[in-house]
DNA sequence: CCCATTCAGTTGCAATTTGCTACTTAATTG
DNA sequence: CAATTAAGTAGCAAATTGCAACTGAATGGG
């Protein structure tokens, strides 16, 4: 499991790793940075732009985002100034960031309105994620549950 | 695709599905709200209970979240009261929620700590979802890209 | 080499959101 | 029918977010 860069957090609810994780990206903005660091983005300037956020609060988001161990610093080519990179475990995010998508893509437009979308280096749209048991079974809320830690 | 509840938002980036969802449910509580209406929860007092929220937020989020249709108010056995219950959409949001769930136990535990566990009616841990291509390529970060709306 | 521009932030302050505690009114329970 | 619980609302304090201006390094062009 993850190395120890999230011990100081106080988490809403130490147990679940749903609320794990929304205390460490389910703010307004840290999806999107992840988003875009996904898509390519880098630099100050590149994650400024792209998402419209505040400078200072971009600020502030890079920096918790490479304490959680989400984005590291690397030098950039000039070996001056520095870019952000995403860590495996930022890079791990991809299933997150694809079931958001899809669900937006299903449920956040009106018919007729476009939007982005996510495709392979062939570029052909990816398939839709649906939960499966191993027995391929479809799984939703309505036949899962949540068993509390022993 | 979606009726109009969403009509009346101002999106942060309103050609990004990712973007729309985020803006829908991308808060510190409303994906704990789903996450516990997925877990059988269903009158106010129960969301107050498991997830700590203040009553007047909780209150805020479960009127936003019917507005925008992902709850809906239905009568209670004794026909007086009102409890809350997921619609279509918002039980559509399970593969978010459980892609959060997998990469929480991946990444923010240490080990040894334990957690809740999502099991099917059998009690058996579902598999983890690693996003594909149609040909069974694992789809990451690095062998996909967003295209623009055309 | 020097001036102008860009980059990567920081600072100060205003506006918005969140959280706490107490209060209310309608159900339910004993 | 009195006491308790449920489902909020109201008022205010604290924290977070956003905006605009500022700073000090890097580039870049002539």
């Amino acid at each position: 499991m993850g190395h120890d860069m999230t011990a100081n957090i106080a988490w809403t609810d130490p147990r679940c790793p749903v609320a794990r994780t929304v205390d460490l990206v389910g703010d307004r903005w840290s999806l999107l940075v992840i988003r875009d660091a996904m898509d390519r983005a880098r630099s100050f300037t590149d994650f400024q732009q792209r998402t419209g956020i505040a400078r200072n609060i971009l600020a502030d988001r890079l920096r918790k985002l490479t304490t959680y161990g989400l984005l590291e610093q690397v030098d950039a080519p000039s070996g001056k100034r520095k870019l952000y990179k995403l860590t495996d475990a930022g890079k791990d995010l991809f299933s997150v960031i694809v079931t958001l998508r899809q669900w937006g893509e299903r449920h956040a437009f009106v018919a007729g309105e476009d939007h982005s979308v996510l495709v392979d280096d062939n570029d052909a749209r990816i398939p839709e994620f649906v939960p499966m048991s191993f027995d391929g079974t479809p799984l939703t809320s309505d036949n899962t549950h949540v068993q509390p830690a022993e």
